[in-house]
RNA sequence: GCCCCCAUCGUCUAGAGGCCUAGGACACCGCCCUUUCACGGCGGCGGCACCGGUUCGAAUCCGGUUGGGGGUGCCA
């Protein structure tokens, strides 16, 4: 792999604490990620908490557990400190106000005293009349305050717009599409009335300060970025590059949301069980090809070494799980089982179903039962009801309706002979292999059953259940005592019903 | 309405004019392995949205149509 001398990139994500964590955010992230360590460069984290209506207290505190739980670290953040702090908008209001000041002083920027009233008539005439020049109409440009004043439609706390020229240039260079055009901008607000910034200025002298090199961000943006671009020339800077990334997609093919989709709330992959290893494979291949061809199962390390902008596919991929759900059992297996009882242990812990701490007695079981079920897991979620007759009593053991019905009349000869195998295995022995050799012979050859049959009566007695996790390490998990309680007790059962 | 972005199997994608009667993965179906279920192996189903150009030759280039998405906020 050649790879040219590429200069340290500044890249920054920056979620907004309005509600659950965002996938969309971690999608955003873990390119912004790979590029600024492949190319040496720092990872930023950034609060955009400028919207005081929709500000939700909690949600911070969730976005960096969310974010660290998949393993996307930052170099500099709200909670971690760094050179360019503070890394939360709402702490940077002092930082603005200068620059508003002086793009007011350079005739590029102007109040306006226009009511929200005023502005919704306005909006609500343009959609009735279907006419091409929507946004704002100016009123307040040019005006004094007292002039303004005596005009309708007069609020007392004004807001400060862009001053948008004619013929300005929409076209930009786009580090993944080429070059772009977007739409003629409006005259944009870039300073509330309540002195909060608007995301357009916000984003700009930040990322400006911050020495952001390249902005990532989803393609709902593109047509905002003329406005940033002029934002750049007026204070005298250097715009970044631009990558505009393709939008995940509902299986409507709608911008994902959590409404349609649980899968939009990062959290909820953690709650289903998925491993963060898998859930970021399956990102690395959301509008990006597979790093190492016909396979796609790739570290994050791998990813960073072989990333290029150039692969981005601008297509919307659309958020299907059957993939990921693959991957996740791909990465289950690859586990060692000790791990795997490890995770499973604390899913269950995180998701409410084992105390905190967990049972020493439930996790030992756990950790012995775990190699059995780990080829047969898709999410560690499903670990406990596989293995839910280990966890049962043996007096409690329901014996599924489905599992007897399997039972034909050779089972009550099947599980008396069994019942004697068993017994007679010595204690110390008690293994799968030791246990299989004896019940195959007395079984299989003794009664010349097929397996099929044997076996699955044995199944219904331990286990209850016509599906289960494999038989014969099942009964050495179990032990001896227990599988003949079970054994017995369906046979007394077959007995008593005749 | 107006503007912008996009268009290969159901889904994720390979493909940057001849290597493509379009390759892989997931899903689905069948077979094998097998004490159940899985895992694994083998095979199958299935796509270049449409119409015009350009070219000896187009999935690949150009135009249009259609379709989808996004934007059009004192949200981000």
């Amino acid at each position: 792999m050649t790879t040219t001398a590429l200069k340290p990139a500044r890249l920054r994500v920056a979620p907004s604490p309005t509600g659950d964590p965002h996938v969309g955010t971690a999608y955003m992230s873990l390119f912004n990620l790979a590029y600024a360590r492949q190319t040496g460069g720092q990872f930023i984290l950034r609060i955009e908490d400028t919207d005081r209506v929709r500000y939700v207290a909690d949600s911070e505190r969730q976005i960096f557990d969310t974010l660290h739980w998949l393993g996307l670290d930052w170099d500099e953040g709200p909670d971690v400190g760094g050179p360019c702090g503070p890394y939360r908008q709402s702490e940077r209001l002092d930082t603005y106000q200068p620059y508003v000041d002086q793009l007011i002083a350079d005739g590029h920027a102007y109040y306006c005293w226009c009511s929200r009233e005023r502005l919704q008539a306005l909006r609500e005439e343009q959609e009735r009349s279907k006419t091409s020049n929507t946004g704002y109409d100016r009123l307040c440009y040019g005006k004094t305050r007292e002039e303004r004043a005596a005009l309708p439609g007069f609020t007392d706390s004004p807001v400060v717009r862009m001053l948008i020229p004619d013929g300005l240039d929409l076209t930009f260079p786009d580090v993944i599409r080429g070059q772009l055009t977007a739409p003629p901008p409006d005259d944009q607000v870039i300073l509330k009335a309540d002195g909060f910034p608007t995301y357009h200025l916000a984003v700009v002298v930040d990322d400006h300060l911050m020495g952001i090199t390249h902005v990532v961000r989803g393609e709902e943006w593109i047509s905002s970025t003329p406005k940033h671009i002029l934002l750049y020339q007026w204070l005298g800077w250097e715009p970044p590059a631009f990558a505009h990334m393709p939008l995940l997609r509902n299986q409507d093919r709608s911008k994902i949301s959590k409404r349609k989709n649980p899968a939009a709330r990062l959290a909820w992959f953690r709650e289903q069980g998925y491993l963060p290893e898998a859930l970021r494979n399956f990102l690395q291949l959301m509008g990006y090809p597979p790093v190492h061809g016909d396979d796609e199962v790739a570290s994050f390390e791998d990813f960073v070494a072989a990333f290029d902008w150039a692969k981005i596919n601008p297509v919307g991929p659309i958020f299907d799980l059957d993939k990921l759900t693959w991957l996740n059992g791909h990465y289950i297996r690859s586990l060692e089982p000790a791990e795997l009882a490890q995770r499973i242990t604390t899913h269950l812990v995180e998701t409410g179903q084992w105390p905190s701490p967990p049972d020493p007695a439930a996790v030992d079981l756990l950790t012995r039962a775990t190699p059995m079920i780990q080829e047969r897991l898709t999410l560690l979620s499903e670990a406990l009801p596989k293995l839910a007759f280990l966890y049962t009593a043996d007096s409690d053991l329901v014996v599924a309706d489905d599992a007897l019905a399997t039972l034909n009349a050779d089972a009550p000869r099947v599980l008396a002979a069994a019942i004697d195998i068993v017994h007679q295995v010595p204690a110390g022995s008690f293994t799968a292999e030791t246990l299989e050799a004896a019940l195959r012979a007395g079984l299989v050859e003794g009664l010349e059953l097929k397996a099929r049959v044997a076996f699955g009566a044995v199944r219904t007695a331990i286990a209850g259940q016509k599906v289960s996790p494999p038989l014969f390490d099942s009964m050495a998990v179990l032990g001896q005592a227990s599988c003949l309680a079970r054994l017995r007790a369906l046979a007394g059962r077959l007995a008593t019903q005749g």
